[in-house]
DNA sequence: TAACATAACACAATCGGTTGCTTTTATCTT
DNA sequence: AAGATAAAAGCAACCGATTGTGTTATGTTA
């Protein structure tokens, strides 16, 4: 027994310049097809290299080359629709291209972030994708990858004033949208959760909220725009019970996202509160869930999974251009008002 | 302008060693607490190297250890909730472990699981985390990493026959408890959705749905098990739909996963028949929308997150005592029965 | 055929930690 | 105070691919 314990001995460039009485440089170029060396000798080269099992080591190459053809990944956290398909976008794109693609979670939390951050960087990652943990104020640890001229491209979830490559969707715009689209049902109280202010996703919406409330001679009660810690559905539970059982309860609701529109739906039901008659309500971000509630929800949709794709691209040419010009670049990726149920009353 | 553009040069143990007189090999030493290192040159060392804001090559390391210090995983999807729990189980462990973590899509293809593997088994995984894709039959990919004893840990979607770890649920038992369930509640006709015969988690919730059948004295009906491609929202829709339509229709339904259930269930909706009353639904995984759908999905919990966390655990383990055995273990987690509205007639 | 261009390949340093072994220094015994 | 022993630190090879520079073989031109 255990006859192949020892595992047998990894093949080298040396092992095939040996063989073939070749110098190792030769070996290595002719892998990589270098003009300097002749067709007859690449194709040889090749063939025994493919032979003898040989897998060229990564970790040589990065050494020399200074680079580890890795992209680091930071987001919030993965088990979200939003985020899973953001990352399979990501991946799919980087996989083709040959390059490794190293996820990391910051659960939302700013120590976490500045930590995983950290170990990308000790890992000498090539590149970086991040969307920001809510809790994130000061973008200072970002600026080690920038020092170091290494890309790092934000997407959704971007800080402001820092000089990189955002890719977002128009968060103004879908949430001026969102909340014509109740407006025009006929909602005349519309509350609106909304997301920590410091990220601007939330801060926008909030802003097309306010806008659209003003364009249509509505007047914008504060007390309708509650501030969510992390939209959570328990919160969503505790608001929406709380806002239906108030003196003056709203006729529409704008979630910030669908996980809180299908809570305040849920609520709304048991309390025998119509939707979308009594209560019209509209999500954000398309969920899967969206489609399930019923009544199904209203949304916005967000291509997650084309961010990602957009988000790979983009590192990809500034990977290739090494021109590192500071430069602030957006990308603004389009959302769709998708209309069900949940807010359909005419 | 541009004044910073030159990237200074990266710090190493030879500039540390420079700086205080020593030899490399010592800075390399006192950084990771060498006992031949006494403590104030220790002391002096660490706080030099992180005075000069140096950071260790861990491609260097990596090339001369022979050892990357990075976990391979390979799932199905990322874009699912089941998966990406399971993800993010993993993650949270190995993260703290100082272990990196590359995660890869087979999009259930087995072209793609070869290719895939082939890309981590050359990028010199430590170990490697795999959820077998759909259509794999054989197992001769999964060979190359056994055979330079580099752990491999099934989860979840185990292949037959290879001796390795493995990480799954008891399937049969879960099987079995949901269709006993659905039989306490008086179905006479239940349905299966069921995956492919290929991967043992489908086919062992077989063989628990025939067996509880059988015990409980239920003839079993073949037309009645319908092999599902994907278990794809869409393919629920069709086979629902046509089931519901039939000469002699179940009065109740065990699905293989959450998703096709609650397709069962809209669909059912739609022709106006009841649930539970008519018809009976159980699903598995216990996924979001379980709770969400109305009437909410009776379901068996499945510890995804456990599940990866238990991986990563193993495979850290196997790591540590590299007494390589040829070892066939099997961990089963816990499932639970969750019954909701969509089965409770009584 | 001498002179020169070019294609084809070899040499050897390099990337930055790691570690077995050796040497030096400090501490201890009697 | 001399030798023994332990503690501390240094030396240098090593991991494997890459690449600037140097050398040789082949081909071309006058």
């Amino acid at each position: 027994m255990n006859t192949m314990k020892k595992p047998k001995k990894e093949v080298t460039i040396y092992d095939i310049a040996e063989k073939l009485g070749l110098a190792t440089s030769t070996i290595s170029r002719a892998l990589k097809d270098h003009h300097s060396i002749g067709k007859k000798t690449t194709e040889k080269v090749k063939k025994t290299a493919e032979e003898m099992g040989f897998r060229p080591n990564i970790m040589a190459a990065s050494l020399r080359n200074k680079k580890t053809n890795t992209i680091g990944v930071l987001i919030p956290r993965i088990n979200r629709p939003f985020m899973a398909s953001l990352v399979s976008g990501i991946e799919g794109v980087l996989q083709k291209r040959g390059y490794n693609v190293i996820i990391i979670q910051s659960n939302d939390s700013y120590d976490n972030e500045v930590e995983m951050l950290k170990v990308l960087y000790n890992n000498r990652v090539s590149g970086v994708i991040c969307s920001v943990a809510m809790e994130t104020k000061e973008n200072g640890h970002f600026q080690q990858f920038i020092e170091k001229g290494v890309p790092i491209i934000f997407v959704d979830r971007t800080p402001k004033d820092i000089a990189c490559t955002h890719i977002t969707i128009d968060n103004y715009v879908a949430g001026y949208q969102a909340t014509e689209h109740l407006i025009e049902q006929g909602c005349k109280r519309i509350a609106h959760f909304s997301g920590s202010k410091l990220r601007m996703v939330y801060s926008e919406r909030e802003r097309g909220y306010i806008d659209a409330l003003k364009h249509h001679g509505i007047k914008v009660d504060t007390d309708l725009i509650i501030p969510f810690k992390i939209l959570s559905y328990e919160e969503a539970e505790t608001v929406t019970s709380d806002l239906l059982d108030s003196q003056n309860p709203p006729d529409g609701i704008f979630a910030s996202n669908d996980t809180t529109a299908v809570a305040a739906i849920q609520v709304a039901k048991k309390k025998n509160v119509k939707i979308p008659q009594d209560l019209a309500v509209i999500g954000f971000n398309n969920d899967p869930i969206s489609k399930i509630v019923d009544p199904a929800l209203s949304t916005i949709d967000h291509p997650a999974f084309r961010m990602g794709e957009t988000a790979a691209e983009k590192i990809l040419s500034q990977l290739q251009t090494k021109v590192n010009n500071d430069l602030k670049e957006f990308t603004v990726l389009n959302t769709e008002l998708i209309i069900r149920e949940s807010s359909k009353r005419k």
